[in-house]
DNA sequence: TCATATATGTGTCTTATGCATATAATAAAC
DNA sequence: GTTTATTATATGCATAAGACACATATATGA
């Protein structure tokens, strides 16, 4: 299982560049979009889907997340039954939910700027040496 | 468990921005080293601790990585009895292991571009309006 | 009343990884 | 020459994220 040349549904890690989405990637966008206005997980969904990167979100992960967050103190929640079909529980994210999101931006950008850092270092050992046989 | 506010030793994803490294992130390194020279897994922990960014990786984790990586194809290796101490196992990188750190490599350009997007919508939506408020 | 769309959840499994611990051989200390 | 430290490799176990499948509930239209 997990072999470099198969590409299984959710290789994540190991010895595969991880083919889904990279750990901790959902979470602050949903901050981000509850940020803007609040919404219910089905809303979050939709949105979620119009941005390739984070398209095709499991709901049973949203909607636990969200709870999660709850539980956090970072979003708060209420039942909206206005409007037909189901009831809906709309998050709405809370002052600290935002403070939260700021620290979360931090640690991004510093991930993105190791992930700069190994590439510098590889394309400094690659540099257009690329040996290109074929392929 | 796993409260925002207090950092646990090892929160990783969760409603915490990940406090540890990045999923699949020593992996490439490993690779990316063992493509200058072969090397044992020793020595690879000597070359990850001067890096800050590769610092203090476990040693059950290397070995268990460089296992699965000869597993896959990406690596072999070789006792080495010369010298003093214990045998070495000494790690070389394959022809599979180099066409692998370069979609490896890829894979974390896309990932960097992707945490950049994320960047991009976090400083629209909060450029300077920061609304500092004491904190 | 039965199917369908909307909306929210739970159960369970796999995998990545951290931490603790085990093993083994040689070198150095006593 | 026996104990201790250093070098080196490895296994066992626990936890958490996330994927997948499935369960629940309400309203609407046929």
């Amino acid at each position: 299982m997990c072999h470099p040349h198969e590409s299984h549904p959710h290789d994540q890690g190991c010895c595969t560049p991880p083919s889904g989405r990279m750990q901790g990637f959902i979470q602050p966008w949903l901050l981000l979009l509850l940020s803007e206005r609040k919404a219910h997980g089905y809303q979050l969904t939709d949105k979620l889907n119009q941005n390739a990167d984070t398209k095709g979100i499991d709901p049973g992960f949203l909607y636990r997340t969200l709870r999660h967050f709850e539980e956090e103190g970072l979003v708060k929640s209420s039942w909206d039954t206005e409007g037909s079909g189901p009831a809906r529980r709309v998050y709405e994210i809370t002052a600290d939910g935002v403070e939260f999101l700021h620290t979360w931006a931090k640690h991004i950008r510093s991930t993105k700027e190791q992930l700069g850092r190994f590439l510098e270092t590889y394309s400094a050992r690659f540099k257009t040496s690329d040996s290109k046989k074929g392929r």
